[in-house]
DNA sequence: GTCTGCTGGTCACTAAATGACATATTAGAT
DNA sequence: ATCTAATATGTCATTTAGTGACCAGCAGAC
């Protein structure tokens, strides 16, 4: 079984992604070592390396849960609820647990750093991409049609793009320009370009198909 | 002056991240060393260091070069005309050269690669990223407004997501399935996917906005 | 011609990444 | 409780990726 083994090992690579990721923004990619991560961490370089296949791919983890996190959300959706409602409900502030906000902050900071971090900018990337993946699911079971469709696989592919732009404007308004943003803020302009976004009506709430195709 | 030199630098790294994608694609990324690339375009190990930041991004000048030549096309796109026209306009065969071609098929043999190479996805991101980049000015050109726009950005990176899936869906068809298609299907494909993916109306003829903002 | 600025090559080096092998930790069987 | 098999980690050696320092060749300016 992938399980108890795998779960533990899944944590322990979280635990050395958010060390790598503070060292990345505190000292930027090239001033940061695997032998520093390692030892940030408390492993050995030889596991730092064993985790991970490259040392930007090390912030990976970080993301993927975040946005794993968002997925799942998403998969809770409940049919008859808009897009707004279901985010509103999803980001009150008092469901997030802290360790989920903290990796919050690290993602945003992360995220600033772009621009200056090209090898940064690929595990990001990455991190959208899967992000995508796992909307096709997300859009095909909402709208009842197949995750092989390719209208699903567009509108997916669209709206994860529009959701890149709303993080990385954000981010980079926050940290560069030291604006705020209320929870509430957020939900409204993730939704607006969710659905400016979206080809497919995904973001109201849908009727059972009743008849067929 | 950038001129003279920096475009025989260009063309320099042009000709060896040629090579390279050759090699990755017939012998795999982890089965091609810089050295093997050094040597296969007859420059020193050194200068393929010089060129390129690690070895995945030796494709992206090739990628790039790619991305650019699209976006030149889109860039003479006459106010006057719909997407399907413009395309169709620019995809005709006889106005590839024999190089663009090669290329073509290059960049289609490594796109089909994506899923068992990732280092090789992060190179094809960032080339789809600097397409994106790209749009953005087009987009805002096109439309009378202004690059800083949060719409503009919006439209980009939805279009760019879509003209993405469209190359992937297309290049796994082709190479996986050995599915051909007329320029003719491409175009369709291509135009029907823009037009669902964007929420600003810059596919059909644009009228010079005459009354201010 | 010389001077200047740029590019590429050689060689020495650091850092990233992997292989081989030993040791610990733990789940599960008895 | 103890043994076993599997998996995870550490240590050390090695390879490969990537950089720094320095020199040689080759434009164009004068």
């Amino acid at each position: 079984m992938t399980s108890r083994h795998s779960i533990e090992r899944d944590d322990a690579r979280l635990a050395v992604s958010r060390h790598a990721a503070k060292l990345f923004v505190d000292r930027g990619v090239a001033g940061t070592s695997g032998d520093d991560i390692a030892a940030a961490a408390g492993v050995s370089t030889r596991t730092v390396w064993r985790y991970f296949r490259s040392k930007e791919s090390c912030v990976e983890p970080l993301l993927a849960r975040s946005a794993r996190r968002f997925s799942a959300q998403l998969r809770e959706w409940p049919r008859d609820t808009t897009i707004e409602a279901h985010l509103g409900a999803c980001f009150a502030l008092d469901r997030q647990a802290p360790q989920d906000i903290a990796d919050g902050v690290l993602i945003v900071r992360l995220i600033a750093l772009l621009p200056r971090e090209p090898a940064l900018r690929t595990a990001w990337l990455m991190a959208c991409h899967q992000g995508e993946q796992d909307l096709i699911g997300i859009v095909a079971n909402r709208l009842d049609r197949s995750p092989g469709d390719f209208d699903v696989k567009l509108c997916a592919a669209t709206v994860a793009a529009a959701i890149r732009v709303i993080d990385e404007t954000i981010s980079m308004a926050a940290v560069s320009h030291g604006q705020t943003f209320t929870t509430a803020e957020v939900v409204e302009r993730l939704a607006q370009a969710i659905r400016a976004a979206s080809p497919l009506p995904f973001c109201d709430p849908v009727v059972p198909r009743i008849f067929g195709a």
